[in-house]
DNA sequence: ACGCGTGTTACTGT
DNA sequence: GACAGTAACACGCG
C-alpha cells in the first residue's frame, strides 16, 4: 500500500533511528525472490553499520558502512516494525538484528515483498527527477493512456495507483489521454504535479505522523479519496470501474 | 460482515 | 513489438 510519499516518510524516520547502529545477525524466514542465500546476506550484513536510509523508486535503501546496500520492496503490503530482542510480528520476511539488541523487520502476510542485496542501478529516472523534456522525448512515440504511463515503472519510478489519479487531476490532464498527443505546455504542468503533489503528501504525512515507518495516510487526498464526492474546485469525482480503479473529473483535459 | 485495495509478473489476445 | 486486459499472490481493515 506504500506510495512514494510514504516510504518517502519511512525512509526518514528510519535514518534517523537506525543511522550508526551495527548489524549483528541477519534472519530470512520468508524471501523466496532474495538474489542470495540467507547465509551469504548474513555474513556480508554482519558486523557493517548502518550508514544511511533512503528511497529508490518503489524501494527504500539501507546503505552500510562497506558501502552494501539491501534494497526492501515492500509491494503491496509490506510493513516494517522495529522490536526489542525477538520480532513478534507475523509473517516475517527478513529481520536485521542490531548489536544493542533491537531490531528492524519486514513482514508481508501475502509473501511477496522482497530483499535485494546490492540492487542493481536503474537507468530509468525517478519520479522526483523528471523533467518535461524527457517526458517529450520519452512519449513521443508512446500511444498508451498517460495514466499508465505513470504507473509504468520503466519510464518512471516511483508512483503508483493512487498518486498517478492525484497527480493528474492536479496537472488538469485526463488519465485517459493518448501520451503523445499531449502538447509540450501540459507536459511542464504534469512534472510540477508530480513533484508538488508528492513533496506536498511527504510533508502531510510527516506533519501528521512524525514518526511513521509503516501504513499509509490518504485522509488529506483530493481526488482519489472514496469518502470525497467532489474536487477541491466542486465537479464530481467519477471512478471507473476497472480492476485498479481510476478516480478523475471532467476538469481534466482529454487528449486524443 | 463482507468487499475493497495495492505492485508486479506472467500470460493471452489483438 | 506495442498495447490492453486479467489473474494470482492472500489478508487487514472499516
Amino acid at each position: 500500500m506504500p506510495e512514494l510519499p510514504d516510504l518517502q516518510a519511512f525512509s526518514h524516520n528510519l535514518q534517523k533511528m537506525l543511522a550508526g547502529k551495527t548489524i549483528k545477525k541477519v534472519e530470512v524466514p520468508n524471501a523466496k525472490k532474495l538474489n542470495v542465500t540467507t547465509a551469504e546476506l548474513d555474513e556480508i550484513l554482519s558486523g557493517q553499520k548502518l550508514e544511511k536510509v533512503y528511497r529508490e523508486g518503489k524501494e527504500l535503501h539501507i546503505k552500510f558502512s562497506k558501502g552494501d546496500v539491501l534494497g526492501l520492496h515492500l509491494m503491496l503490503h509490506g510493513k516494517l516494525f522495529l522490536f526489542d530482542t525477538k520480532n513478534e510480528n507475523k509473517y516475517s520476511i527478513i529481520e536485521l538484528h542490531f548489536e544493542d539488541g533491537r531490531g528492524l523487520v519486514l513482514t508481508d502476510f501475502q509473501g511477496i515483498a522482497t530483499p535485494t542485496l546490492n540492487p542493481d542501478k536503474k537507468d530509468v529516472p525517478d519520479a522526483l527527477d523528471v523533467d518535461a523534456e524527457y517526458f517529450k522525448k520519452r512519449l513521443a512515440k508512446t500511444k498508451t493512456n498517460i495514466k499508465t504511463v505513470l504507473l509504468d515503472q520503466k519510464i518512471i519510478r516511483g508512483i503508483g495507483n493512487a498518486y498517478a489519479d492525484e497527480i493528474l487531476w492536479h496537472a488538469r490532464i485526463s488519465p485517459f489521454s493518448v501520451s503523445n498527443k499531449i502538447p509540450e505546455a501540459k507536459l511542464k504542468d504534469l512534472v510540477k504535479a508530480i513533484k508538488g503533489v508528492l513533496e506536498d503528501a511527504e510533508q502531510s504525512i510527516l506533519k501528521s505522523n512524525p514518526d511513521i515507518i509503516n501504513g499509509e495516510v490518504r485522509d488529506f487526498m483530493n481526488i482519489h479519496n472514496s469518502k470525497k464526492k467532489q474536487s477541491p474546485t466542486g465537479a464530481a469525482i467519477i471512478v471507473n470501474d476497472a480492476s485498479r480503479k481510476t478516480y478523475y473529473t471532467e476538469e481534466q483535459e482529454l487528449f486524443e
